[in-house]
DNA sequence: CAATTAGGTCAACGGTTGTTGACCAAGGGT
DNA sequence: ACCCTTGGTCAACAACCGTTGACCTAATTG
């Protein structure tokens, strides 16, 4: 007969990604996700503890790296960079943005990406077997997470304008050096 | 006789680039910048009017980017992966920081730093009467922030490890090839 | 049928925030 | 001597924050 007010958990956690990535971490509040929720705040704290446990479950991630090993080698550079835009363009990327806009100002969120640069960039290269994997995770992932801030961060307009064919052709060839070239 | 209590204005405005440097726009407090000053909370909107007017004040930067135009054309790239480096290694970083951090969350910093893109990257790369310089100047922006981003933001240990040498050896061609290499 | 529990509501708490306006002290110009 | 500007202090405001605990309701379980 009632309203059958249920649910409220997904509806919660849905709502706190998209504010998340839309305004960061501090400007954020725990009302706000309850009320874009139809939910009320104290049910943030029941279900997830706090609102540091909120953006914990909210950030959780997977790069989803294709296996470049099986790929020609001339053409991983380009595929990665195709890749990159795919998935930040997709679904995945509304669960993205909220945790690198959270890195600029919340340590923790710097250390869950730090986590995942250990986790996944890097084991990424090393399982191509290559010389100095560190440094070439390093330069990929400056590159990568640069396009990515100015294109969904900044929102500097060339960036923003440039499609998956011209970002394949601009950034491909940088990341094939940095995963295959000399870098020293 | 008292201990002359003087040139607040100039304390205040160091401390809002220190505090919100290492904290960002949201987690630092008028209070917070007040007291590191050694002075009074309504001194700052006394001074800037607001919150707000403090954080532009504390913000205004110049990239001082060189003249490349003067140098062979094949010393570009690892020119201006120095430049970023030092300037950012440098006493202006302390002024870069907070505005980089603050455009992840503050729709007007980011503003701020499309106004920057456009007004001193796109004019330098104009000025060397490139074809395409929006799109260069984008890659250009792209690469130098994300290095900027993972090495003073994330702090991933690689990109920090890296000194002037390593930058200039790993960006150097990328940024060459996106000044004067095919990118199409 | 009784009792427990999961799901959700409500009002309030203590603390912090940006901002305001009234007040005070010194010192130079007329 | 008077005034008035400059530079600074102080206490307080209203609003909003994250969090808490008491309470209600409906469905499930024994």
């Amino acid at each position: 007969m009632n309203t059958r007010p249920t649910g409220a958990r997904e509806r919660l956690l849905a709502s706190a990604k998209t504010l998340f990535a839309e305004q960061g971490y501090e400007r954020t509040t725990v009302r706000a996700v309850a009320q874009a929720a139809a939910a009320d705040p104290a049910l943030v704290i029941r279900y997830f503890g706090s609102k540091d446990g909120l953006f914990a479950r909210a950030v959780e991630v997977d790069l989803r790296f294709p296996d470049l090993a099986t790929l020609p080698r001339e053409e991983r550079g380009s595929r990665l960079a195709r890749h990159v835009i795919a998935l930040w363009d997709g679904p995945d990327g509304a669960t993205l943005l909220p945790m690198l806009r959270a890195c600029a100002t919340h340590e923790t969120a710097a250390e869950t990406a730090r986590g995942i640069f250990a986790g996944q960039v890097l084991a990424m290269v090393k399982g191509l077997g290559l010389s100095d994997p560190e440094r070439r995770a390093a330069l990929v992932a400056s590159q990568v997470l640069g396009l990515v801030f100015c294109r969904y961060i900044l929102g500097l307009p060339p960036v923003v304008a440039m499609d998956a064919d011209a970002v394949a052709a601009g950034l491909g060839p940088t990341l094939q050096r940095y995963l295959h070239g000399a870098i020293t």
